[in-house]
RNA sequence: GGAGGGGUGCCAGAGCGGUUAAUCGGGGCAGACUGUAAAUCUGCUGCCUUCGGGCUACGUAGGUUCGAAUCCUACUCCCUCCA
């Protein structure tokens, strides 16, 4: 049996820790925490990494602790920031307050017996908090000449920044204290831009009460061709199913890179060393067959949305990239198409000689102009019911639809979109 | 408060008063090749069009001119330096 320092160790997620972190973590039953950004409703995927860490946390018997920060989140992290941020305001802070916690209940069990899993807001101790209190005991325990040097400071001097953001490591590092006291909370973990403010943490209780407390960051995730991680073409990947449907979760997975499929199944998956390596020598000897991608987005699907919502996803693809369209049936279409943007056209629109594809096409919003839409028939890069048009002045006509309901457009290799026609 | 520089398409950044819907690059989109990968190559990338054209664009508003993103004036915003 290992111990969580090496299990985050062998998964590449232990970017660094503080002194004596890996000796705590072997022979203590420690509590731990990680700040979650409420600045959305949801988190995305590049949440899922901290979530991962609190998950291994508890898996080894340690108590995870998630804090939503109602209270900073007023403020606004300028870690790995370039530009001061917008304010929300509180009602929407609390509302996406509810959304993330509905989320990581999906993760961390908090009925757990001896270590339940913790949620608490941050608000709850910083929003009463006096201003004179708080000068006269935290930011008593800090200089300005140490606060400068922190990197998340230093990055900004040229843009510059407000007061406001200058005293977010004050924010956090009274989290820490107060988790401290509150919980014996002795360890903050985060991504690799956290270490500043994590050490503040931990420097403020060693003054304070002459506590020992640890840090522990993980790399900050990049695609190997330097995106950010996370982002499509079509946005952000988030993990409430209304923002970004189950289906397009599991192709984003399913899409992953050859190079990242192995490290993404040890930072993101509970598989065992011995599983991923041998999921390893499958994509080395037959990448074609993309194994480690197809494991790696069902293994997260299922995680986040539930093994019902992966089969569906599974199905529509099979049924996307596999079958022909016309072979559906209209219930078929109806499952497969149910997260696809659709739009609703009378039948009446129908006349004898049909109706102007690259028209239909601009009005559902498949594509921005009826030109773009001629160029994109011209270049090849339009189909319906997976048929290629080629006519730029294509005329689309009722009986090519599927059952007399659908028409099924398809704008490159994956961007779809159902046209549904409907009885006068 | 004083002095100077600048605001161009998604971004970055060119642009002798006319052939500039605006160079080059990045990004994006599509095609080919493939494995729904990567790399590579090709094309497209303001709007409308009955394919002849038409319209709208270079911070905002005026002006000069046959003609302006390019010249002038005012306004406005940003940046740098001095105080």
């Amino acid at each position: 049996m290992g111990n969580l320092y090496n299990e985050l160790q062998w998964r590449g997620v232990l970017h660094a820790a503080t002194e004596g972190t890996q000796e705590v973590l072997t022979n203590k039953k420690v509590v731990g925490y990680i700040g979650f950004d409420p600045s959305a409703a949801s988190l995305h995927v590049g949440s899922l990494l901290p979530i991962m860490t609190l998950v291994h946390m508890q898996r080894y018997g340690h108590t995870p602790i998630a804090v939503l920060g109602g209270g900073t989140g007023l403020i606004g992290d300028p870690s790995g920031k370039t530009q001061e941020r917008p304010l929300l305001g509180k009602e929407k802070i609390e509302e996406n307050i509810q959304g993330i916690r509905k989320q990581l209940s999906k993760f961390l069990d908090f009925e757990a017996k001896g270590n339940p899993a913790i949620l608490v807001n941050n608000a709850d101790w910083l929003a009463s908090i006096s201003m004179l209190d708080f000068l006269r005991d935290i930011g008593k325990h800090f200089t300005v000449n140490y606060m400068l040097a922190k990197e998340s400071v230093e990055s900004r001097m040229e843009a510059g920044m407000s007061f406001t953001e200058f005293n977010y490591m004050l924010l956090q590092a009274y989290d820490f204290l107060t988790l401290y006291k509150r919980y014996r909370c002795v360890l903050q973990m985060g991504g690799s831009d956290q270490w500043g403010n994590i050490t503040s943490g931990i420097d403020l209780i060693r003054r304070l009460v002459k506590g020992k407390a640890y840090g522990l960051v993980t790399p900050l995730l990049q695609t190997s061709s330097g995106q950010k991680f996370g982002k499509t073409g079509s946005g952000t990947v988030w993990l409430d199913p209304n923002l970004s449907s189950p289906y397009h979760f599991y192709q984003f997975w399913l899409n992953t890179d050859d190079k990242e499929a192995i490290p993404y199944l040890k930072y993101f998956t509970l598989l065992s060393e011995a599983e991923i390596e041998s999921v390893a020598d499958s994509l080395a000897m037959s990448p074609e067959k993309r194994e480690a991608q197809k494991i790696l987005a069902s293994e997260i699907t299922r995680m986040v949305h539930g093994e019902e919502e992966l089969v569906k996803a599974k199905q529509a693809t099979a049924a996307l990239f596999g079958r022909e369209i016309k072979d559906l049936s209209a219930k078929d279409i109806l499952d497969v198409f149910a997260d696809t943007p659709s739009t609703d056209l009378s039948s009446s629109l129908f006349t004898e000689e049909g109706v102007l594809l690259s028209t239909l096409v601009q009005e559902c919003g498949l594509m921005p102009s009826k030109g773009a839409a001629r160029r994109m028939i011209k270049e090849g890069g339009l189909y319906v019911n997976n048929r290629r048009v080629t006519d730029e002045y294509y005329k689309l006509s009722l009986d090519e639809s599927i059952d007399g309901q659908f028409f099924v457009l398809r704008k490159g290799a994956k961007k779809y979109h159902l046209l549904r026609v409907l009885p006068e």
